[in-house]
Parts: C-alpha cells; structure tokens; sequence
DNA sequence: CAGCAATGCGTTTTT
DNA sequence: CGCATTGCTG
C-alpha cells in the first residue's frame, strides 16, 4: 500500500475578509510541513493581486500542482522544525477559492458557498475572467456573487477540464447548499440539472461523516473535510487523507472513483461552531428536541434559535444513527495539538508555554497529523513525560470529554476531566518545554519570551513562525532614508539584513524606483542567493527583477556588456572568458614550462601578495607576475583578481561609459562594506548613483577580511569623502542574550567603555569558561555539554543535564549548535570525538569540495552540529555556542609578533565568533595542545580576560571521573 | 654531495 | 617565532 498523504484544498489568502495578514504562500507552506498536509488549496484564486502572487512564488510541479519556488523555499528551511522536513512531503499547492452565491429561488434567499479547483493557473484566470464579468473580484478573496448555484457549476464546467466544484461545509446553516437557513432539502435541488456533475461534498467542522452517512442522498459524493482557514495555524484542522500518486489529476480521480481515496480527517463535530441549536447572545444551547419542544424560539429572549448542523442532519435523515454505507471512508477524529497542549500545560492555545511546547514536539516527533493520530506513545513520553501521552491515547479512543458548539460558538473538546490535572503536573509538563522556569517561577504565569522577532532570530529548526515584528525605530530610519548617501553600521543580530532588504523593497514600493534600476552588491554568492530570496519575498513579482549580485559577478559582466572599449582601453583579449584555477596552473605549466607545484605556487604567492603595495613584494615576484600576466593575456584570459581592477580602469578610463553604467542602478546598496578594499571602494564610488539612493551597509567591528585587502575604516574613508552622508547606527542586538552582547561588547572593547551593544531578551544563563587539560579533553567536554545540551538518550527528561554547559535546552535541534574554530586544523580532536559519540556533524573545511561537486545543498541544511572556522562562522547564528581553542597564540594567532592592527583583527574575529550565540555561549580552552605535532604548553587567551567575572561561570571537566587522582596535581 | 645560510611560510577565504 | 625548503659553496 502506498504511504497515505493529507491535502487541505480550502482555505483562504490574506487578500480574503478577516484573514491574517500571514496567510501568504511561505507561511501557508511553513504551516503545511508542520501540519503534515503534502497538498494545499491556494484559496481565493479568483483575487487578481492574489493571482500575481501565485504566479510570482510558485512554479510548477506535478501535473496540475505548483511549488513554491526553491529560493523562496530555501529562505523557510532554516524554519522547518526537525522532523517534519521529509523531502517527498515539500508541500504542493492546486488552484482553489470559494466562491459565495446568493440569490432568490422559490421565494427564498438562498445563500451558498461552493469550492472550487481548477487545472492550473490558466484555467484559474478563464474562470476568474467569466465570473468578472458578474461580480467584483477585487473586493474579497472569497467573492460574492449574484449568480444562482447551478449557473455557478455551469461557469465551472465550461472553464475547461478539470475545473470543479465542491459544494462547500454543506450542512453549516448560513451559507450552504444544505443550510437551515439558507439551502435546500438536498444538492439535487440546489444544483438542479448539472448536479449529476458533482462527485463531492464538504462536511464542514460542525459534521462528520457519520453523520453524513444518516442521509442516503448523499451516498453518491464523496465526502471531504477541509480547515476553511484564515490564519496558517488554523490549517489542516479538517483535511482529505489520500494515497498514491501526488498529481490534480489523481485527485480528481480519487475524489470521483474512490482509488486512492482513504478518508478524512475530522474535528469531533461538537467542536464545530454550529453542531448544536441554540441562542449566543443568550448563552442558550440546545439539542433538537430541545428546541422541538420550545418551538425554536429562544427560552429567555424569544428570538429565534439558530438550528445547528445535528438538527438539520436529523431532520434529511433517512438512516438511524451508526449506519455505514459501502465504500466509506476512514474517518480520524482529532483535536489541534495546540489546544490539547494548552489543557495539558493549563494555558491558553496561543500562549508562549503551548508554542514552545509544539515547538519541541514538532522538532522531535514529526508533523502535527501524523505525531496526534500515530506517533508511538513510547515516543511521545520520551519527549514529553507526563499527561501528553495518556490524552493523545484517550483522543486516538475517541474517549473525549466534548462541550458542544452552538450558533457560531465553537465547541470545546476535553481529554481530561476536571481536576484530573494537578497543577503541579501542569506545571512539570510545562518546564519540561521552558528552558528557565525551573528554578525561579515566582508566578505562575508564562514565562514571556521577549526576544524580538526582527530578522536575525535565530534560525532554529525548531522554531514557530511567528511573523515579523515592525522595524525598530533604527531600522525604520535607514529603511526610510532619503537623499544623500546612507551608511548603516548594523551591530551582530541588528536586523542588517532584513533593514537592507526593507529598504529595497521601500525604494521599489514607496519611492518608484524600478525594480531593475536596483543594485545589491555582495562578497559571496551565498548571501548573493540569501538576499535575492528575501528581496522576493518582500516583492512578489517584481523582486526577481532587481540585480543583486557579487562584486566580481557585477564586473566580469560590465565588461563584457562593453568589449570594444574593454580591448580598447583596458587590453583586454577579443572575447576575453574567465580563467579557472585549472587553467592558470595549465598555463604556467604549458607555456613557462614550472612544474605543477610550481605553478601552483608562483599563484598562491601572487594571490597572497595582492593586496601588499608592491615596493614589499619579495624579490622577483614582480617579474614573475608580469610573465604570468603576459600569458594571460595571450590566452585572452583574465582571472578572478583582475575583474575588479579591470572594471575599474574600464570606468575611469571612459567617463561616458561610467555614466552609462550609473544609470543602469539609480539605487546601490553594498553589504558587509567593511569588507571591502581599495579597488572595491572605488567601484563603488564609481558606481555612485548621482541622483539616486547609494546605502553602505556592514559593521566594522565584524571587520576580519584584512588578509584579504579589506582595509580597516572603509565607512570612515567614506564618510570623509562625503560629508553630508547620513549615519545610522542599528545598535539593539535580537540576537543574543543580554549576558552574551555584554561579554561579547567587552571583549571587543578591551573591558572599557562600552558595556556592549544593547541587547533585549532573556537571558539567565551565562557564558561558560572551560579549561580542559589537553585539546582530546577539551573535544569531550563539547562532546558530554552536547549531551547534556540535548538531554542525553532521555531527550528532556529533567534530571539530565545539569552537568557541562547548563541545563538542556528545549528543543534543540543539532543544526542549532555550532563549534567554532580559530584554524581549521584544531577540528581534528572534535571530528574524532564527535565520531565517537554519534552526534551527527558536519565540519565545513575550506577545501572547495562542495562547490567542484556542484554544490551541496541538501548536506547543507541537514540537521548536524555545525563544525566551522570563526571566518565561516560570520554571518550565521546559533542557540548554541562553542569556540574552542581560547589560547593565546590561537586568539590571537601568531606566529612571530603582531601587529596592533593585527591584534585587532583577530579580537574582532574573537567577537565575531562570541556574537554567533543566541541563548548559550561555551568558551573552551586546553593547557596543553599538540600543534603540528609538538605539545605546547597554552596561556589562556588574552582576548578573555576583560570580560566580567560576573558574567562567567567556570566549568572544569566533571566528566566520568576516570583520574580523580589529577587534581592534586598544581593547577598552576 | 654535504653543509650551511637565506628565504619564506604558516592561518583565515572568495570569486 | 620556528621549521622546511631552496640554493649556494666548498
């Protein structure tokens, strides 16, 4: 049997009524992985801004269903919780909407909603064409049109195959086919003529199928369930369960013969908002017979009752209850995981206790749907001891305790009778998912997670989706800066990345700039990719239209949009191409005759000297350099180190063509500008756009490229080439916790001044100083703290992991977690014993493996402890920090002396490194450490000694207490 | 060819 | 700084 699969084909975008402003296609396919749903409706494709968005985000997959489009995707990985990021169940989308009919029939208002699918994109804008021409699209995602049910189906069929319609929540009793209030006796007569066209029908929350099984007419539809959501955590409350192929046409296919169809899954009807009769404003409920007997009038304000869907169910009835026709479908009744957390936790459903608790739950047991109706209970109580697992058993039962809704009041299922849950179990269940309610909960109230949710939150796997909080004041200034040039010194975790791309997208959106005319100028292509997904998200349509590029991508194509003048006045070669490293050796070898290493050599020495003036350059180099060049040359190559100086000459030697090339961005916008060099800043100062928006973004205390050409001050130098440039400085770290932005400020500072950036968050727990007796001993004490971090076998069980580096952290993912390394070399001790403990990592070595792969993307993302040099460490976050190897002569690095500006470097590096941490950060040092080959007695780094003792706590090696006997040795 | 002095490299990384 | 390689001299 092939594996069952969920799919939600009604809900609705943020372009309908009452809907939250999340339901985009990324939060609606963060939602999906969570809930487990492989195929969700779009909603609402009959609203034309809604329909650019699809068309903008989605692209095609399977016949008929699209997927978001990879770089939108990859944006949200980071934000797929753990377990539910299986690749075969990467949500797929169809057309739908629901379209709402009224009219009058037989002297009735008749008021129905009706879903409906269509084929594809182009079939969608058919319909939408038509049923423009009745009613206004534009007002609301879910229309309402003046247009009678069977002329609606009539629209549906003539807009092509596969263009269908589902009646919608039949028996809900305003707005349905089989409504009290506003519906007939039976599809048939809502339907007339063409209802032999239908093949389904939509249950609503407020039914399910056994009830539906009472009603003999409605033996011929398949019956469907569907959320009907208006906020993405509201999706896959009801959905359709199928088996085998993933295609619109196999849908179809299920839906009409029943293959591959397996069932639905349901809410207990008593939660839905109309099950029973009865009067809201009064608070009166009813069941039918009740209000028989008070003749449908309200006991205590004599108003009408509105009759619910058990009511109307009995009165079509034509079968006694527990009836089940032939063919029938499984029916899996369940409750929202955040409603049953929140009894369980006795807190609210949208509380911070019950999302960090689903949190955790998703990371570890996988999606929503499948972690209620199957996760073995055995898990379950391993993640969660305590009542979780009992009230997923009673609900897997059917054993619930269910107050029922009435008259758009929605219903309320139990697991658990009253008192049943002592507030003391409640409140261990509840620390089992809250990291420092432990120890000091004066109140019983939540813990209030205070982190900000600017941008730079950390990428947990494990995290909700909670949407984006508005710009900060700081952000809001650059973002909305006009005028003269902007430079923005953007602090670790300040929101650089999302103020740039905010800008951007203000600049395309409030100031009409076009889209195209916008430039985003990066160092590497992986933020090149990271900014372009996030300017697309932001710019749905047109954010695929602006160039955002690296500097060297930008330079080798503006010479070759101008070959004649780059052979003219720069020399270029006619039909100059790029030389690979491959080639340059071949060169060197073929036509001066070095031997491999050689060549290999004569490059790494001309890469190295670079950026040195040439008056230092060691004998001889020059000469080699002119030859190496002239060869170049000759092959009509140029390399990767030339592009930059290329362009450069090429726009200072033909101001005309400068002037050409300022037009093509009248917005610029640089990241990470401390990074760049000489020629770099020039380029950019070339580039200026005279009567647009030139940004400078980056921070100079993340400034650690020098060996590479950066040159310490590049704002400054800026700044003082432009006097009326604008300064804004993003100062509040949403990063880090306040212990970790204050030690981290104090180490940049040297202790001085400055108590560090701001920071907002909570934040208990300290930084941990190590010291270990050897480099081996240091690799097991991250090995054990990585242990305990994630609570060992018993993932959180509470007795674990008061051990090596605090208390187990709540939902960590192992992607969460990074060990940070001065030289790449100091991995080897960790690989080994991370090896050994079968922790799953991934060490990034600088050897290019990956990209001469062609690139790893899945490895990428895979859930490992991340093993990283400080340099690669720049730019990512993770809750969790190590950095080995805080010795001096490490951090530092020397060799011989070192210079001040040198000094600076590698305390930057070191700040860089400290910054990565959101809630953790572990500061790890060995006494003595073999160094290419020869053991050395180790100083503790410098770089420690300013930050406050108050804000440390030191951790010496408990681990299993093999050589008890070496305390008493002198510690020195 | 042995022996010694001079030189340069080590470490971070991208295109 | 300290080690390895290179190249020169005897």
């Amino acid at each position: 049997m092939s594996p069952r699969w969920y799919a939600d084909l009604h809900l609705h975008s943020r372009f309908s009524r009452a809907t939250s402003r999340d339901c985009d296609l990324p939060h609606l396919w963060l939602s999906a992985r969570q809930k487990g749903l492989a195929l969700l409706g779009t909603g609402d494709f009959t609203h034309p801004a809604w329909r650019a968005e699809l068309a903008a985000q989605l692209e095609p997959a399977e016949e008929g269903l699209y997927r978001l489009r990879p770089a939108l995707a990859a944006g949200l990985r980071g934000r797929v919780p753990r377990a539910c990021a299986a690749e075969e169940r990467e949500p797929r989308f169809l057309l739908s909407a629901e379209i709402a009919t009224i009219y009058k029939q037989a002297e009735r208002t008749r008021k129905v909603h009706h879903v409906v699918l269509a084929p594809g994109l182009e079939a969608a804008e058919r319909l939408s064409a038509r049923l423009g021409r009745v009613g206004n699209l534009c007002a609301d995602g879910r229309p309402i049109l003046g247009l009678g049910s069977r002329d609606l189906l009539e629209l549906v069929l003539e807009s092509g195959p596969g263009c269908c319609l589902i009646p919608a929540h039949v028996w809900t009793p305003w707005f349905s086919a089989l409504g009290s209030r506003s519906g007939f006796d039976s599809v048939d007569a809502c339907y007339a003529d063409l209802a032999g066209e239908l093949f389904a029908v939509e249950t609503g929350l407020s039914s399910d199928p056994p009830m539906n099984w009472r009603v003999s007419g409605l033996d011929r539809f398949r019956l469907i369930s569907s959320s009907d959501a208006h906020s993405p955590s509201r999706l896959g409350r009801e959905a359709v369960c199928l088996s085998g192929e993933r295609s619109y046409p196999a849908l179809l296919a299920a839906l009409r013969t029943g293959l591959g169809y397996v069932g639905t899954v349901e809410f207990f009807p008593e939660e839905g908002k109309y099950h029973l009769d009865g009067h809201r404003k009064c608070g009166a409920r009813l069941t039918p017979a009740e209000t028989r007997a008070v003749g449908g009038r309200c006991p205590t304000c004599g108003e009408a009752i509105t009759v619910g869907v058990m009511h109307r169910v009995e009165e079509l009835a034509d079968r006694p209850e527990g009836y089940r026709p032939p063919g029938a479908g499984q029916v899996e009744s369940l409750v929202p995981l955040e409603e049953i957390l929140g009894e369980v936790l006795g807190v609210g459903p949208k509380s911070h206790a019950v999302q960090a608790a689903l949190a955790v739950l998703l990371a570890r047991l996988g999606p929503e749907l499948e972690l209620l109706a199957r996760a073995p209970l055995e898990e379950v109580a391993r993640v969660a001891p305590g009542p979780l697992g009992e009230g997923l058993a009673r609900l897997r039962r059917g054993q619930v305790l269910r107050e029922a809704g009435y008259d758009g009041e929605y219903g309320r299922i139990r697991l658990f009778a009253p008192g049943e849950l002592e507030p003391g179990l409640r409140k261990s269940q509840r620390a089992l998912f809250l990291e420092e309610e432990v120890e000091d909960d004066e109140d019983d109230k939540d813990v209030k997670d205070e982190r900000d949710d600017r941008d730079e939150r950390p990428r947990s796997a494990s995290q909700p989706s909670p949407g984006p909080l508005p710009p900060d004041p700081d952000q809001q200034a650059a973002i909305l800066h006009s005028g003269g040039p902007l430079l923005v010194v953007a602090g670790p975790g300040s929101g650089k990345t999302r103020t740039l791309t905010e800008r951007l997208a203000h600049l395309v959106t409030a100031r009409g700039f076009a889209p195209e005319a916008c430039l985003v100028l990066t160092f590497t292509r992986r933020a090149a990719d990271e900014l372009r997904a996030r300017v697309c998200a932001l710019l749905p349509g047109q954010g695929e239209r602006a160039q955002v590029s690296t500097f060297h991508a930008l330079c080798l194509a503006l010479l070759q949009r101008h070959p004649g003048e780059a052979e003219r006045l720069v020399g270029l070669a006619p039909g100059f191409a790029l030389a690979e490293e491959e080639e340059r050796v071949a060169l060197l070898r073929e036509q001066a005759g070095l031997s491999e290493t050689r060549a290999r050599r004569l490059l790494g020495r001309l890469s190295r000297w670079a950026h040195a003036p040439r008056t230092d350059w060691p004998a001889g180099l020059e000469q080699d350099e002119r030859t190496y060049r002239r060869l170049l040359h000759e092959a009509g190559r140029v390399d990767f180190e030339q592009l930059v100086s290329l362009a450069v000459a090429l726009l200072e030697a033909s101001p005309a063509l400068a002037a050409e090339e300022r037009v093509r961005a009248r917005a610029l916008l640089v990241d990470e500008y401390q990074d760049v060099d000489a020629l770099q800043a020039r380029l950019v100062e070339l580039l200026a756009p005279e009567d647009g928006e030139l940004s400078l973004v980056g921070d100079p205390d993340q400034s650690i490229y020098g060996f590479r050409g950066a040159t310490a001050g590049a704002f400054e130098r800026f700044a003082a080439a432009h006097p009326g440039a604008r300064w804004v400085r993003l100062g509040r770290n949403y990063r880090s916790n306040q212990v970790i932005a204050d030690a981290a400020g104090q180490a940049l500072a040297r202790g001085a001044g400055r108590a560090g950036v701001q920071a907002l968050g909570p934040g208990r727990a300290r930084v941990t100083l190590h010291r270990a007796p050897t480099e081996r001993a240091e690799a097991e004490f991250v090995v054990a703290s990585l242990e305990a971090l994630f609570g060992g076998h018993s993932f959180f069980s509470l007795d674990s992991g008061r051990g090596q580096a605090g208390p187990a952290l709540e939902g960590l993912a192992y992607s969460d977690v990074a060990v940070l390394y001065r030289l790449d070399a100091l991995a080897e001790p960790l690989v080994e014993a991370l090896a050994r403990s079968g922790i799953p990592f991934r060490r990034r070595s600088h050897a290019r493996l990956a990209d001469a792969l062609g690139g790893d993307e899945f490895d990428e993302r895979a859930d490992r402890v991340h093993l990283l040099t400080l340099h690669a460490a720049k730019g990512l976050e993770f809750r969790v920090v190590f950095v080995v190897g805080c010795e001096d002569g490490l951090l530092p690095l020397r060799f011989g002396p070192l210079g001040a500006a040198e000094l600076e470097e590698e305390r930057r590096l070191f700040y860089v490194g400290m910054t990565r941490a959101a809630e953790r950060l572990i500061l790890c040092r060995a006494e003595r450490r073999a160094l290419r080959g020869k053991p050395r007695a180790m100083r503790p780094s410098p770089f420690l000694a300013p930050i406050d003792r108050a804000l440390t706590e030191a951790s010496d090696a408990r681990l299993p207490a093999r050589r008890r006997r070496d305390r008493q040795l002198p510690l020195l």
